[in-house]
DNA sequence: ATCACTACTGACATATCCTGTCAGTAGCAT
DNA sequence: ATGCTACTGACAGGATATGTCAGTAGTGAT
């Protein structure tokens, strides 16, 4: 058996019990070695599917794994629907894509009625047509982020000198001009703002950082509101 | 990317649209050979993913497909809060607290773990400080476009010339630089469009029009795209 | 009828990555 | 303390996934 049958048969075993179930049982019934097994359930988690495991238990699929019915009214189906729309305007490409399987995920857990209405909520995001550049590195930047990377940027400023910095990148601001990257700069020492724009080169490094569970991010958000207050 | 994950990527894509996806799409999407795909998609048919084939047209997911769509990923959610959040700046307060629960709701069904995440999306959308006026009456044109209620507006154009109008609404778009209202126009007995900001007067009139079930939209959408060509 | 586009199949050499084996660490329940 | 289990790392060999090339056939538009 390939080891891509498998992965859809793992998932299967797991919903129809609601037992924990061992790694050595998974590898006795699909015929491959326990280590096998290990291996195919850390690619599964990789790809989100909620498997827990416990030593000295076993695997549990946690629910969550599929997503319940959902009820949302017409007036929240247009802000999702809007949003999705803005968002995949605005972003890159992945996060686009990211915001069109929302889109089809909530539409099949609404009611029937409420999808064929869905495909007629009359609010659009046109493009804009002035692209932010750099909308390609956006996805790199957030999965640095999410995994707390640091990256070294080479940015001209406004009277087109050129730096190369190390930043630790914390989040990311869609002003309606432009979309600016919030991080701590090794250079300066302190909080800066990036325009995703101005960035001559990205380059993930191996380093990370350490973001403290979202002290990072908190200590910016202070600093900001601080300063526009 | 390996095997295994592209196989569920391709359900994601193909279920994430309506339309016919071709071999040539996913294969550039998913950095792979068209052989690949063809080999990924017996593949799937295989296990009795109910994907069909046409020559000259792609492929499509057989609608009845209906295993619950799985949890969401964690872009998917970053996709979902930048786009509350951008669309909670660009409309009205109405929408804006849709797009509030519309947050809460997804949070209730989402494993803890990733609710925790959820608060910490770093994706921000920052007021816009060219707000648009008459945003107050936009909930009240959003709710006319749903019940088809022609409504009368007092409009001043480039050259400051107050018209008075009688429109049937059918759509909104949310522009950079402004927000427009699609429109039938009595007057011009065709399609115009309207700046929110620059609407004198919105009157909700007791008349209601015939949206023939989404014609209307389609042949706005039919001019709109014909045009932009 | 022709053309452009597409699904689909087969063959084959190559390189990828999957797998089992072996070894070791650590958490949970009894 | 003991047994069960999840989990990780290293490594070598082999299964298999992949790209390339070539070709067939169906669909829709012109």
């Amino acid at each position: 058996m390939r080891r891509a049958d498998r992965l859809f048969e793992i998932i299967e075993t797991m919903r129809s019990t609601t037992k924990a179930v061992t790694a050595a049982e998974l590898s006795h019934e699909l015929g491959v070695s326990e280590r096998t097994i290990y291996r195919d359930i850390s690619g599964l988690q990789g790809q989100g599917v909620p498997i827990e495991g416990e030593a000295g238990i076993g695997y549990v699929l946690r629910p969550g794994f599929h997503m319940p019915p959902l009820m949302f009214t017409i007036e929240e189906l247009e802000a999702i629907v809007l949003g999705a729309r803005l968002a995949g305007q605005r972003a890159d490409k992945d996060l686009q894509k990211a915001a069109d399987r929302v889109l089809s995920k909530v539409k099949s857990v609404i009611p029937d009625q409420m999808q064929s209405r869905m495909d007629r909520i009359p609010l659009y995001a046109p493009p804009t047509y002035w692209p932010s550049h750099n909308a390609g590195e956006m996805a790199l930047i957030r999965e640095c982020i999410r995994k707390e990377i640091k990256i070294s940027i080479d940015y001209s400023d406004l009277k087109e000198n050129v730096t190369t910095r190390i930043i630790w990148p914390v989040a990311v601001a869609f002003f309606a001009e432009s979309t600016l990257l919030a991080a701590w700069c090794e250079l300066r020492n302190d909080f800066r703002h990036f325009r995703i724009d101005r960035m001559q080169q990205v380059r993930t490094l191996e380093e990370r950082f350490n973001g403290g569970g979202g002290r990072l991010l908190q200590s910016w958000e202070r600093q900001v509101t601080g300063k526009n207050r």
